[in-house]
DNA sequence: CATTTGTGTGTACAGTTGTTCACTAATGTG
DNA sequence: CACATTAGTGAACAACTGTACACACAAATG
């Protein structure tokens, strides 16, 4: 066993994860799944589940990683994307939007995942989150938008902006994936709780230190 | 049945509820329990629960009301600890974080509904959040502190809070009720936030409008 | 080549699940 | 008072649960 083996697409491995996140994707919540459940989801016989997990808190965990996955590709995107630094929040509102209803059951995971039964998801999901938060703070510092904060200060603001689009994911996972109406609604509402924590940061100093 | 009727303390309807809230202070996500598990923390017999409740969403819901009475209870008691206008929000951040770890239980609830499996405990609690933010903003008008905002910029104000520290709730629930220094830190972080919201918001109708 | 290792299958089992039913005791109503 | 309603009990059942075991086949290793 020199190296890890390449294997073909359509593993078992990938067939039980997608089945969980597929049953997630139904409404239904993550820790009330059980391993028969995803089992017959995937038209695997119940043993296989053994093979690669050794229980559901396992499978979550290896979830969460392939969710930081989806989350990098999100910011890659956001990044390439950006053009004028007046569009910066709305632009990036969209590309998030546009990303968490392609990938729903992922997202609907990660909101489960919060508040889950998993201590390690919990925390996993967190620091994801955390990581995004940093990334963040590294952008706005490179483009030179916000230079009168001082680095503690300008985490907290990405902190805040992260908790407030994670939380707008609960709303934008909550209508159905057709609602435009109601999608357009979360997206303004978002960029608008963006702005206010952005005019706050730019007063910050002045006011508060 | 001219009247409701009034039952003694110690009712099977609250046991249900208690053992519910019970499994969930306990780490146990409320989509993975059942009946059967309920009835037993409860110390009834199964049968008992339909008695009460139809099935297990109908509990959430009941839990859903009962959360209403908590998060009215520490309003009130917010209300009447208000001093001097400038230590506000941190009087106020130090009320929900004690009701927080008084009812732990319930706030556990809250945070795990807000993505859980039941569209309606789901919607109960986003719509006690909603009563949450409209009656801070009643709040924040009353004592003119937001005199330059408009209606519905107030309103955002407000949800924003609300969902800021519903976040913070869940870090908080993360760690255990006595680290003390974790919790300070959780406390001086959401203090924080809602400052930078509200400079935010001091100085919004200046750059946005 | 022979052999080890990893992956998937079928069968099996004891324990748990939600729900139904018939029965009893208490409570409220006429 | 008789009577209807409600709340609680215990036994029962079929369906489902997680997990263990023995077996079969493939690929990788020597």
């Amino acid at each position: 066993m020199a190296e890890r083996q390449r294997r073909k697409p359509g593993e078992t491995r990938e067939k039980l994860m997608g089945a969980a996140l597929t049953l997630v994707g139904k409404g239904r919540h993550f820790a009330s799944l059980g391993i028969r459940e995803v089992t017959r989801q995937a038209g695997v016989v119940p043993t296989s589940f053994y093979r690669h997990f050794r229980n559901m808190d396992d499978l979550g965990l290896q979830l969460v990683d392939e969710l930081g996955l989806v989350l990098r590709r999100m910011m890659r995107e956001a990044r390439e994307h950006v053009s004028q630094a007046d569009k910066l929040i709305a632009e990036s509102v969209d590309i998030f939007i546009s990303h968490a209803q392609a990938n729903r059951s992922f997202f609907l995971f990660m909101a489960q995942g919060l508040a889950g039964e998993s201590r390690a998801v919990q925390e996993g999901i967190r620091s994801e989150m955390r990581f995004f938060a940093s990334e963040l703070a590294n952008d706005l510092r490179r483009l030179r938008l916000v230079d009168h904060l001082s680095d503690s200060d300008l985490d907290m603001t990405c902190d805040l902006v992260v908790r407030s689009v994670a939380f707008s994911l609960t709303d934008l996972l909550g209508v159905s994936a057709g609602d435009d109406y109601q999608i357009d609604q979360i997206r303004k509402r978002t960029i608008r709780f963006l702005q206010l924590i952005f005019v706050g940061a730019a007063n910050w100093n002045s006011v508060s230190q």
